[in-house]
DNA sequence: TATGTGTTGCGACTGAGTTGCAACAAGTAT
DNA sequence: ATACTTGTTGCAACTCAGTCGCAACACATA
């Protein structure tokens, strides 16, 4: 069936189709359930949103799919600390990098942006003349109401 | 930047028996291909240098024995982005933590020790009230060598 | 509306990691 | 030394995430 055509192009459409990547109904589908995301989702849940939009798209084209907007540098991929299992998670990437810090009790994810990280990365690059692509700063620990 | 290289051998083996835990055979040859590695090995390298060892060592044994050794804290498990497949990497905790850098051109892997991610670290316990377990800090990109 | 090329669904596959279980061995008591 | 208790092991079968080859399909362009 054919998907609603009238509804604003996300941001991720755009700039893929800046790009000159083409635009098709299942790549439409998981775009829109990335962009709409309120927490980090792994392929299996981006699949299964995904499928309630346009119920033909195949796990496959999900993961197809991930990785052109990896390779593209329009979503971040983590581990989240392998607090549920050995998958990944996937997020948008918009402004300034931010580290995740999963609490291994309750299992909450907290995000956090910090001058120091960017001074670090920073720092990295000029000291040992690498040229950072993508960075990942996850931590593990006990959270402020699990922390005794 | 190179790390404290200031080893006793069988120092794993010490710290588990300190603890209560009981150091059997296959454990002993696990053991003793961790803390001999000169770079980062991953599960199926460990299980392959262990049979040298012992050769009725299992796939299953080793990772329960990795298991084991992160839940001691005495193991760091690490991604180093994904450079060549899905699995984890694993290096003995000594000293201070350290960043990982992983060149997406050459794959070389670049270990960095660096007094801002000691103070970011620190910044983050403070500010987020949060107790840090374990952290991991991983970049891709280009090395000196393979920039330009 | 026809065309060329990139994309898709499918299904079969790989590789990492897990689990239940009966046999076994480490450390301790006898 | 010997027996005992309990944690550990090898095995085999399994789950789960992710990949791949291929024929059919559909997007963008002319």
């Amino acid at each position: 069936m054919p998907l609603p055509q009238t509804e604003i192009p996300g941001r991720l459409q755009m700039q893929l189709a800046e790009r000159g990547i083409r635009l098709t109904g299942p790549r439409r589908a998981i775009l829109s359930v990335i962009e709409i995301a309120a927490k980090h989702l792994d392929a299996s849940q981006i699949l299964r949103k995904a499928r309630t939009v346009d119920a033909s798209v195949d796990r496959s084209t999900v993961y197809r799919t991930l990785d052109l907007l990896k390779r593209q540098g329009l979503i971040d991929e983590l581990d989240l600390m392998h607090l549920n299992g050995e998958g990944h998670y996937y997020e948008r990437k918009l402004g300034r990098d931010h580290i995740h810090m999963a609490c291994l009790r309750c299992g909450k994810i907290t995000e956090f942006v910090s001058k120091t990280f960017d001074s670090l990365k920073q720092q990295l690059e000029r000291d040992c003349r690498f040229h950072i692509l993508v960075s990942r700063l996850e931590v593990g620990g006990y959270c402020s109401a699990c922390r005794r």
